[in-house]
DNA sequence: TCTGGGGTCCTAGGACCC
DNA sequence: TCTGGGGTCCTAGGACCC
């Protein structure tokens, strides 16, 4: 390939993530079972209800088995399922690594998720080498050197890039240019990013199969169907996204943490613990990165799974637990009917980086008290770890006093949902 | 022992202002 | 006291992603 005046753009997808990375650590713990190569999955805890799919091997695939559903079923589809469960250090380690040996050709790299990548190779590639063969280069070292293998989408933009990678999986290298849609038109409408399990529905009942019949279709009635939304998918069906590579994360919107308990909550007092434990975590989230935030929202879901959820605005901005607690606290209460709960959240937003006090003359609230307060708490926490300081109503309890993360420590890279 | 947890963005409707 | 209309802010809920 010639130079080129267009950039080039990767999309580095890790083949069954989670799956893929414990069967490397456990490879290299000295066991002899590579899960990759029997029906294998990772998945919660089912006592703990938390028991979904998170990722399958390709063997476990082949039974049918799905990301996201239950292990329940999936053992019912195949009964000698093998099932570990998540370690998210380990699955961090390797999202690094990737990371780490892709610097060797370039630092405009946006990560996506904990096992996605968008690369921006343009300045990568040297005026006789071919995308193709780079990716290649790329895959390969990735196999050899940390032992998982990668698929990626070779196009012009995120969009096609992404959509690429999906073509064949495992370990290939696909493109998907602009004059090569047809690629993707022939797919199922559902197979296009952001056409998800309520938009195709829709989009179905006005006759429209595939991405390709999205591609050719009026945009004005897809507009007029699904507002901006469909818009951006009819763009999307049409190969076309402006979207860059962003390489530094931009500051976080939200935090929010929320839990499904282990049995339905019907006690207002245990409902309130498991707030607080809750509120102790994310406001010692955004304490550590240093903000704060001026929307509380509380959300619960009931054990029919109907949801629920409510918000307030403060008046202050506050990264104090005992403030945040005090509002979710009224927020769970302007919500909570009696029905049993199965699962708590709570979450942050309108976050800044610095607190103005707008004082409320109605505010009796000693706020230097409770600054201080929480700054000697973390200073344990800190030291001793989260679970050494603890608030009087958790010591005989069931419950840590603090709530949230999916790793042990909480502190796991997450992802977004727009390019 | 069927259905996790963490995010972002969008929309509709009501309150309130001029 | 027969009723407009544009704008902003706030809240609840929904949709999508991995």
């Amino acid at each position: 390939m010639s130079v080129n005046l267009k950039g080039y753009i990767f999309h580095i997808d890790a083949n069954s993530a989670y799956l893929s990375w414990e069967a490397v650590e456990r490879l290299k713990e000295g066991s002899k079972l590579d899960l990759r190569k029997i029906p294998s999955v990772v998945g919660g805890d089912p006592k703990k209800r938390k028991g979904i799919v998170l990722a399958k091997s390709y063997p476990a695939k082949k039974y049918k088995i799905q990301t996201g559903e239950s292990l329940y079923i999936a053992l019912q589809k195949c009964p000698d399922l093998v099932i570990v469960p998540p370690r998210y250090e380990v699955f961090t380690k390797y999202s690094n690594q990737l990371v780490y040996l892709l610097n060797d050709y370039t630092n405009l790299i946006e990560r996506y998720s904990i096992d996605e990548v968008f690369v921006d190779v343009t300045g990568a590639l040297t005026k006789h080498t071919d995308p193709i063969l780079l990716a290649d280069e790329i895959r390969n070292r990735i196999e050899d050197e940390l032992g998982f293998t990668v698929s990626i989408g070779v196009s012009t933009n995120k969009l096609l890039a992404k959509m690429a990678t999906d073509l064949r999986k495992p370990n290939f290298t696909n493109t998907l240019f602009k004059d090569e849609l047809d690629k993707m038109w022939k797919l199922p409408v559902n197979k296009l990013f952001m056409c998800g399990s309520r938009t195709t529905p829709k989009l179905n009942k006005i006759g429209i199969e595939t991405i390709g019949d999205l591609a050719h279709s009026d945009k004005s009635i897809i507009k007029k169907l699904l507002k901006s939304h469909g818009e951006l998918i009819w763009n999307y069906a049409n190969g076309i996204d402006y979207s860059d590579v962003h390489t530094s994360r931009p500051m976080a919107k939200g935090m929010g943490n929320s839990t499904t308990i282990s049995h339905d909550v019907g006690d207002r007092i245990e409902a309130n613990m498991i707030l607080l434990a809750l509120c102790e975590f994310v406001s010692k989230r955004l304490r550590d990165s240093n903000c704060y935030c001026q929307l509380v929202s509380v959300h619960v879901k009931y054990n029919d799974f109907i949801s629920k959820s409510a918000q307030r605005k403060l008046y202050i901005q506050t990264n104090s637990t005992n403030i945040i607690y005090s509002e979710a606290l009224k927020l769970l209460d302007s919500i909570w009917t009696g029905t049993p709960i199965r699962q708590i959240g709570i979450r942050t937003s309108e976050i800044t980086t610095d607190s103005r006090y707008q004082y409320n003359m109605f505010d009796t609230r000693d706020y230097k008290k409770e600054k201080d307060l929480d700054n000697a708490i973390d200073r344990m926490r800190n030291k001793y770890g989260n679970n050494t300081i603890s608030r009087a109503c958790f010591v005989n309890s069931n419950y840590k006093p603090m709530i949230g993360g999916v790793g042990e420590d909480g502190d796991f890279m997450m992802m977004n949902s727009h390019l």
